[in-house]
DNA sequence: TGTACATCAGTGAACGCGCGTTCACTGATGTAC
DNA sequence: TGTACATCAGTGAACGCGCGTTCACTGATGTAC
């Protein structure tokens, strides 16, 4: 795992076309996330780790991010919006309102445990004191509306959804938390854990 | 808050007595758990800083501690204890098991919120990938036990303590985590949120 | 069709910094004789 | 009572490292005339 300290017996990439200098910003992008998502920590990145790993010169970041909280700052927007489309997707296949609930809090648990690191950096770092993350309420209002789609239909008893809401996500996100932190104790399996959250503290009547 | 930088104006301080020298070990523990505190990462806390903070050379570390995981793990179980015993003695205070263990539960969202950058090495630092933190399960057991003893006393519907014991902390975790990760979010009251979990999650009747 | 020039996409050396750790040392204090 | 010596509680210089960022630069490619 730890070939970066070998000085750089990679080939030097060859520039880009004139115009195509976005191609770069791109590599850049996609090289933090997957180092963010090993790092599990936005401060363990190093941007001259990242111009190692994309095998370009640490100066060469500069021309497309003004500093190393710019580059963290781009990947996170990125691995949100990710995050969301898969959330969305999942709803998207079912027509039921509480199989859609179901659906999106499995896509989004499924993501989380997919890109362990990524979910600590969007959740636990100091992104968000340093540098703030406005676009994540995006993920706050889906699950709400979820909830509050359950609850007109009477798949769920009338309530407050935001609070509803609130207490899942908060429930699920502990879930995740603990796993991603612990993952050496032997946890239950999470999809019945998320079955008991639908079904006591929204109080979805058949899940599963 | 930054004053670390400063080349140490701070009096040197004297030498302990001959037998004392466990004196300036509590004093570098007690000094790490502050900055821990502060810090929020137990990766951020050097040695360095510990060292000059307490006005004694670097190298004074290693006459206490062989390195900086060993100074990092003995701050961390330190803190364990502290939050342990908070649980303990709020608990002991109630002959009613369900008032027990809520007043267990608050203490220790009070202990979180009081110490977050604690919390957060605690429960969500690498220290668990890199050291393994064993003492921790004590927290686990006296949850459990906790709530076993409400199902016995039938102030909660029987069931598998150790299950929604476990869904419990989850719950608990989750929202401290979240109030910790992002502050500046107005959330609901704690003990309310506390409350909807206990009569949910626990399904004690009265609570409050 | 030729050529000067602007622009784009990068590079490489250097800066000052704080870090963990090693090493050889110092100097006060207690203790054996 | 005196003194050599061991022990204890520390110190200070030095090591090599990776970091973010600045600066002056290079060299290919398109464009105006």
């Amino acid at each position: 795992m730890d070939t970066s300290r070998v000085p750089s017996t990679a080939p030097r990439r060859r520039r880009n076309a004139r115009g195509q200098g976005d191609v770069l910003r791109e590599e850049i992008v996609t090289t933090s996330l997957r180092m963010l998502d090993e790092l599990a920590d936005d401060e363990a990145l190093s941007l001259r780790a990242v111009a190692r790993e994309v095998s370009i010169a640490a100066t060469s970041v500069y021309l497309h991010f003004p500093d190393r909280d710019a580059l963290v700052l781009a990947a996170m927007r990125r691995c949100h919006e990710d995050l969301v489309r898969a959330g969305d997707e999942a709803e998207a296949q079912h027509q039921d309102p509480a199989a859609g609930l179901r659906a999106r809090i499995l896509a989004q648990a499924a993501w989380a445990q997919q890109h362990t690191g990524l979910y600590k950096v969007l959740h636990e770092s100091k992104v968000h004191r340093r540098l703030g993350m406005p676009f994540k309420q995006a993920l706050v209002a889906r699950t709400t509306t979820a909830v509050q789609r359950c609850m007109d239909a009477g798949a769920a008893p009338a309530g407050d959804a935001a609070t509803v809401a609130l207490d899942l996500r908060t429930a699920v996100n502990g879930m995740l938390s603990q796993r991603i932190n612990e993952p050496d104790l032997d946890w239950p399996p999470a999809a019945e854990q998320i079955d008991r959250f639908l079904a006591k503290l929204v109080g979805l009547a058949q899940v599963g």
